[in-house]
DNA sequence: TCAAAAGTGTTCTGTTTACACCCATGG
DNA sequence: CCATGGGTGTAAACAGAACACTTTTGA
C-alpha cells in the first residue's frame, strides 16, 4: 500500500546522442565531433547533449543536432536507450540514441563552418568515447532493416539522382553488390520514381537520366512499408 | 568552448513500464495492475516503476516486474522511450517501455497471489493511465514485426504444444486467419520443431501430436532472423 | 453413426535471381 | 575509334497462395 509521491526516487541525467548518416555518392558516412569538454575531451564522439525539463526527446535531439552542427530540418528517429551503469565515467547517465539520414552535399554549407564536426566513412571511423560504437552498430543494423522494409533515399539523396546513385546508396547501406537490372526493375515496380528528361553528364560520356521521387507515392509507401529483398 | 561538468544539466525521473503479453491457447492478453498510489490511484496501468541509480534499464525492468507480480526469469526487450513533457501530470517523467512474452498457464502460480494484477484480452482491455495505451499499441506493432522476422513461440507457449496452438498464437499476434496447411508447411521448412510421440487429447477425439522446439536450432534461427510471410 | 478436430499434397501464380550485349559520347 | 559507364529483357528456380478430402474416436 505504497503512497508514492515520487519523492524518494532517483533522478538521472538523460543524454541524447545522434548517429547522423550521410551519403556522398559512393559511401555511407557518419558525422562525428571532437568533444570539447571533459571527460574524454578531444576525443571523437557522436553529437550529443542533455535533455532539458521542458522538451521531449525528439525535440532535444533536434536542438542538440542544430546547436552543434547548424543542421536544420533533419528527420530523426529514436533508436534505443543505453543505460549501462558506468557507461559515462563522470556521472550516471542514460543516453537515448537517435539516428538520421541526410544528403551530405545539400547540407555542406551548414556544416562547413563547424570545424569540430567531420564526416567519416563507416569503414575508417575513429575510436569513439563511451559506448558510442555500440550505438553506431545498432544504428547500422536498424538502417539495414529499414532499407529492406521501406523505401529510403529521399533523405539521403539529392532531389534529382541517377539510378546508379540510388543503387550505390543501397549497396552502401546493405554492404553488398546488387545486380543493376534487378535493382532497377524492382525499384520501378514500386512506382515511386519519376524519370526526368534531364541527364547527369558528370559521370559518363553518355550521361544518365535523372529521377525524382514522386513525393506522394513515396510517402504512402513509407507508411505501409513493403518487402524489399535484395 | 563549453566546460561541461554536467552540473548544470536537468535531471529527470526515469520510469520503466512493462507490456507483458501472455497467450492462453486462444487469445493474446496483457497483464495490467490496479495502481495503488497517486496520481490515478485505482486506475489500470502497465506494470511500472522507477530506475534506480545502481541498475541499468534491463535490470530495472526485471526487478519491477518481479516485485509487482512475482514473475521471474522473464525475458524482456526494450521497446521505446516515451517522453512527452506532460505525460505524467505529477512530475516530469520519461518512461522506457519494455515488452515481454510469456505463457500464461505456466506462470499462473506465481501470479495468483497478486490480486492487483490481472490478464486482459487485447480486445477488451480497460482504459489505461497516461500514455500507456500508446505503449501497448507500439508493443503490438513490434510484436507483429517480430513474429514475421523471427520465430517466436518459445516464450509464449508451454514446452509441448500442438501445431494448432502454434497457429493460433500466430493468428492472435497477426490478427488474421492463416491457412492450416501452408502454416504447417512453412513452419516445418524452418526445421526448428521436434515432433513427439505424445498426443494432446484435450481438444479432440482424435488427439493432436505434440511438438517441442529444438532449442539449439531455434536459438540460431532467432539469431539470424528469417522472413516469414503469412 | 456422426460430430469435431487432425492431418495431409498439388497446382497455380508471382517474385527473385542469374545473366550478356548494344548504346552514346568525349577524348 | 575506343574506353567508359548507361541502358535494356528473358528464362529458370523458388516461394507463396489457394484449395478439399480422409482419418480418428468418444459420445
Amino acid at each position: 500500500m505504497t503512497l508514492n509521491n515520487y519523492k524518494n526516487e532517483d533522478k538521472v541525467l538523460l543524454a541524447v546522442d545522434c548517429i547522423i548518416f550521410g551519403f556522398d555518392k559512393e559511401e555511407l558516412k557518419i558525422l562525428l565531433i571532437k568533444r570539447n569538454f571533459e571527460p574524454e575531451k578531444g576525443k571523437w564522439s557522436l553529437i550529443g547533449g542533455f535533455l532539458k525539463k521542458e522538451e521531449n526527446l525528439d525535440e532535444a535531439a533536434i536542438r542538440i543536432l542544430h546547436h552543434l552542427t547548424g543542421l536544420n530540418n533533419i528527420y530523426m528517429e529514436q533508436l534505443y536507450a543505453f543505460s549501462k551503469v558506468d557507461r559515462d565515467p563522470a556521472e550516471r547517465t542514460i543516453s537515448v540514441a537517435y539516428y538520421a539520414l541526410i544528403d551530405i552535399a545539400s547540407h555542406d554549407d551548414d556544416l562547413i563552418r563547424i570545424d569540430s564536426a567531420q564526416w567519416f566513412s563507416l569503414k575508417n571511423a575513429p575510436k569513439l568515447i563511451f559506448d558510442h560504437h555500440r550505438m553506431v552498430e545498432r544504428a547500422i543494423a536498424r538502417l539495414q532493416r529499414r532499407a529492406l522494409g521501406k523505401p529510403i533515399g529521399f533523405e539521403l539523396l539529392p532531389e534529382k539522382f541517377t539510378m546508379r546513385q540510388l543503387q550505390k546508396l543501397y549497396e552502401a547501406i546493405l554492404d553488398k553488390k546488387l545486380d543493376k537490372r534487378n535493382f532497377i526493375n524492382k525499384f520501378n515496380s514500386l512506382d515511386i520514381l519519376v524519370k526526368l528528361d534531364e541527364k547527369d553528364m558528370s559521370m559518363s560520356r553518355k550521361g544518365a537520366y535523372l529521377f525524382q521521387f514522386d513525393e506522394e507515392k513515396y510517402r504512402s509507401k513509407v507508411e505501409e512499408g513493403f518487402s524489399f529483398k535484395l
